[in-house]
DNA sequence: TTATACCCGACAAATTTAGTCGTAAATAAT
DNA sequence: ATTATTTACGACTAAATTTGTCGGGTATAA
């Protein structure tokens, strides 16, 4: 409960590898996994993801390899992780109306205020913190 | 991910109820399992876990039930998830530290200070807010 | 004695997460 | 051109976790 998946880790871990990059310097897959001792084509979908974003930027071919293109200053907690995992609550219900219990459940604003309590603490984290 | 279980929120469900009892009235799981339309054993646990922590008590036998004995302004939301689901952190290597990556890892101290952030918002929270 | 209600561990089903594989497309180097 | 390298991506399997069920127990009020 309340646990952040391998996926959004291995994120992460590349990104704070990128940060630590030179300039135009890019990191590939293979490199990030291995120097973490992570699985590789995990990582790559987590790297394909943020690519997508255009978080980073995926060059191909030989001497490819990723690097970042986006400020981390510029992207929150928030943002990351719904780019990694889709919308973020604590429930479902959160954002998904198809909950049976809607009328009789008695818990549905308090569960609102902790989600907002969690989304807006992340909102003000960003991922230079997180990378730093 | 960052989701509650089912289990918290049955037991959050409960807790409310309970609160909205006189005095020393008790709620039987089955009441509150058609109530709210959850299933009954799953719930059965869920008090079962609170009543080992008295938070509330349980009295067996017909015309038994359970009721709140613990001032719920006393109980953080963190050791209340605690109690519902043990150790709280966003990754294992928080409290666990059968972790292979620990020296190559990037993003440790990190990842500490996000757990952090999330236990001290939750150590603010107290139950009363949550089943107001 | 009986019916009701909590207690609890073991099990099974369902869902989610983690990891793998095969194939394709781009491109630098030879 | 061919080859080697690297990203892209969907399909698949495996593992782990969560969710739900079952059976047998204890306590106790009526």
């Amino acid at each position: 409960m309340l646990k952040i998946t391998r996926k959004v880790e291995y994120a992460l871990i590349a990104l704070r590898h990128l940060k630590g990059k030179q300039d135009g310097e890019l990191a590939t897959a293979k490199e990030i996994a291995e120097q973490y001792g992570i699985p590789q084509e995990l990582l790559a979908k987590a790297l394909q993801q943020l690519a997508r974003e255009h978080v980073i930027e995926a060059v191909k071919g030989p001497s490819g390899g990723y690097k970042l293109v986006t400020d981390p200053n510029s992207i929150n907690m928030t943002k990351f992780f719904e780019i990694m995992e889709g919308p973020m609550g604590i429930m479902d219900c959160y954002f998904d109306s198809g909950c049976e219990q809607l009328n009789a459940c008695n818990i549905r604003t308090p569960i609102n205020r902790i989600n907002d309590s969690i989304r807006s603490m992340f909102d003000k984290m960003t991922l230079a913190d997180i990378t730093y």
